[in-house]
RNA sequence: GCGCCCGUAGCUCAGCUGGAUAGAGCAACGGAUUUCUAAUCCGUGGGUCGGGUGUUCGAGUCACCCCGGGCGCGCCA
């Protein structure tokens, strides 16, 4: 199935070459509702190109358009750009044709890729908390969206667990730990020792020292603290599934950090015999010398101690992912406070001869109310599950108050769906690079830019369902008058140019800002277009619309990873 | 010192590769409901796009310099 967008392209593109004019500009949507659906600027490129009047080129393209019922005449405007407009002709056989698409009209990418996306990433032996919202959210609507567009999708979470900090861990393990306490909430009591041993290390070098030794005796292989690091993982690893298990969210695979442990003396050697590396103050150390971004910072891979550290991890983490699993692209959802450590990854891998498309997709912070980083307030990390536990709290007191006869069971499930989604959407409909401010009240509000308002549209879509008590009819033509059906025909089939517009530069909010703007169109349309008391075929017609608006708005928010409930 | 990110309406934010008179939502004000969920819709007011210089037919967008905020830069992850 073929968009507007690229029928018109198309169309330009024979237009410019019967006017003897090579392919220039790009058509897009109108940036104006006054300027048609589509406009073209390729006049205008073309005009500077060649030193002639832009006005005169647009004339000239237009002539030699064939419009062929797709669209009325093309129009030149303003210093020489082609608007277009769709005839509601058009419209209403293109929308007959999405609904047909189980796809909704979107193609699937010409060449698909395999891509590893690493996202969320949590640390053992600590609770997953609000900074892990992003990278999780974001990198799980990403994988949904690569994944339905055709591409081959290894999700894979790159979890803590072999850091230093298990030093302390085993340390507070043996010396401080309350059995019964560990059973009670585990993740509770191994945090609690954690904070507790790093407070005495802090104060007391003989407890330092002695976590020091902790950490070797693990890393040597010893198997009383292997069993306990063991112990501390697979709990962890509980209190995760209990949080991905509430976002649905899951890995094709976990290989954290201790995955790649012995591997590391490998990476190191390599790298020294292929001169990437030196020896330098007694580390091993990278240096990037003739970039001069990077030339005054170097990148140690094994420590003058002989231990190794995150870089040397990553770099045995790269050769896995495209020696191994064969991708041709990795994604990296981590915050930016690492751009600097990516650069210098990414720089030895190219060095390396690598040659997959290696992305680190930065995110900005989760601000508070105060505009500083969000924290509990006694200046904790808000831990993760907590947050989505009071997001379902006010989603039901929310719709007790508005729909109180719904039945327990069902207000539970609409709750967690109302909940999670407001969460999720809050972060995916803003540009990943701004810090947000979390605020319970904008995330679950019934009006603006939420997932409530997009859910509650499709609610509505259902409600007229239920009343009609009629499946959707099966339809092969389409009568679109008035204005409010045609621009929201228009606006659902721009679904398909939409998606794909989000892996440009890793914006699932493009797709929530769309989803947005096809609610809002079915709400005036709602308003102004009665469906189930018109007569035919506007009955139908209309029936059609509301179906493939329910389609698309359940498709776009299920590619962000939010559900949508019959009911609210 | 070097580098990265951010600065757009009172508030929260869109504006991908430079395109026409800069847009939403909230808040404010004024309307609409015998109607499929008013949990909505329609309208009004609101701007030196942090400041400046430059590049060009055209700059919120690109380059350079400032201002303000955040972050990162050999032995943490």
């Amino acid at each position: 199935m073929e968009t507007f967008q690229s029928l018109l392209a198309k169309k330009l593109s024979n237009a410019l070459k019967n006017a003897g004019l090579p392919d220039a500009g790009e058509l897009t949507p109108a940036s104006d509702p006054r300027f048609g659906d589509y406009q073209t600027n390729a006049a205008l490129v073309l005009g500077k190109q060649r030193g002639e009047n832009p006005r005169v080129l647009a004339e000239k393209i237009v002539a030699r358009f064939d419009t062929d019922d797709l669209c009325d005449a093309p129009a030149v405007a303003g210093p020489g750009f082609i608007n277009f407009t769709l005839r509601p002709s058009a419209v209403a056989e293109k929308t007959v044709e999405v609904l047909r698409d189980d796809r909704l009209g979107i193609a699937e990418a010409k060449s698909p890729l395999r891509v590893v996306i690493d996202f969320g990433s949590p640390n053992v032996a600590k609770p997953m908390h609000v900074g892990h919202i992003r990278s999780t959210v974001l990198g799980d609507a990403l994988a949904r969206i690569a994944q339905f567009l055709g591409h081959e999708v290894i999700r894979d979470n790159h979890i803590g667990d072999w850091g230093t900090q298990f030093g302390m861990v085993i340390y507070g393990w043996k010396n401080l730990l309350d059995r019964r306490a560990l059973q009670r909430n585990p993740l509770t009591e191994i945090v609690r020792i954690y904070k507790e041993t790093n407070q005495r290390a802090t104060s007391d070098p003989e407890v330092r020292e002695a976590c020091r030794q902790e950490l070797i005796k693990l890393q040597a292989g010893d198997r009383e603290n292997l069993d306990i690091w063991n112990e501390c993982v697979a709990l962890s690893m509980q209190d995760f599934e209990l949080v991905y298990k509430l976002l649905d969210i899951h890995y094709d695979i976990q290989c954290g950090e201790s995955f790649y442990h012995d591997r590391l003396p490998g990476v190191v050697e390599r790298l020294l015999k292929s001169g990437i590396a030196e020896i330098s103050e007694g580390a091993v150390v990278v240096f990037f010398r003739d970039n001069p971004e990077l030339a005054d910072k170097p990148l140690i891979i094994r420590k003058r101690d002989g231990g190794f550290n995150y870089a040397t991890t990553d770099v045995a983490t790269v050769d896995y992912r495209i020696d191994d699993l064969k991708a041709d692209a990795i994604w990296y959802v981590v915050g930016a406070p690492q751009i600097l450590h990516f650069k210098q990854i990414f720089n030895i891998a190219r060095r390396e001869g690598y040659t997959a498309d290696l992305r680190h997709i930065t995110f900005g912070s989760i601000l508070g109310e105060d505009r500083k980083l969000m924290k509990t307030r006694s200046g904790e990390n808000v831990p993760l599950r907590d947050l989505l536990e009071e997001a379902c709290k006010r989603a039901r007191k929310i719709i007790e108050e508005k729909n109180p006869h719904l039945s327990d069971d069902e207000k539970t499930a609409i709750v967690q769906k109302i909940g999670i989604g407001a969460v999720k959407y809050a972060d995916l409909s803003q540009y990943r690079m701004t810090d947000y401010i979390f605020s319970w009240d904008k995330m679950l509000s019934l009006q603006g830019n939420t997932a409530p308002y997009l859910q509650n549209a499709y609610v509505r879509i259902r409600s007229i369902f239920r009343k009609a008590g009629e499946s959707v009819p099966k339809i092969d033509k389409l009568v679109l008058a008035d204005s409010a059906e045609i621009n929201l025909g228009k606006r659902l089939c721009q679904f398909a140019e939409t998606v794909p517009q989000v892996l440009n530069d890793f914006r699932p909010n493009i797709l929530a800002n769309y989803l947005f703007e096809v609610a809002n169109s079915f709400h005036t349309f709602y308003e102004a277009c009665p469906v189930l008391k018109s007569p035919e075929p506007a009955r139908s017609s209309r029936l059609a619309l509301c179906d493939l608006t329910a389609q698309v708005l359940k498709q776009g928010l299920g590619l962000l990873g939010i559900k949508v409930p019959e009911k609210m």
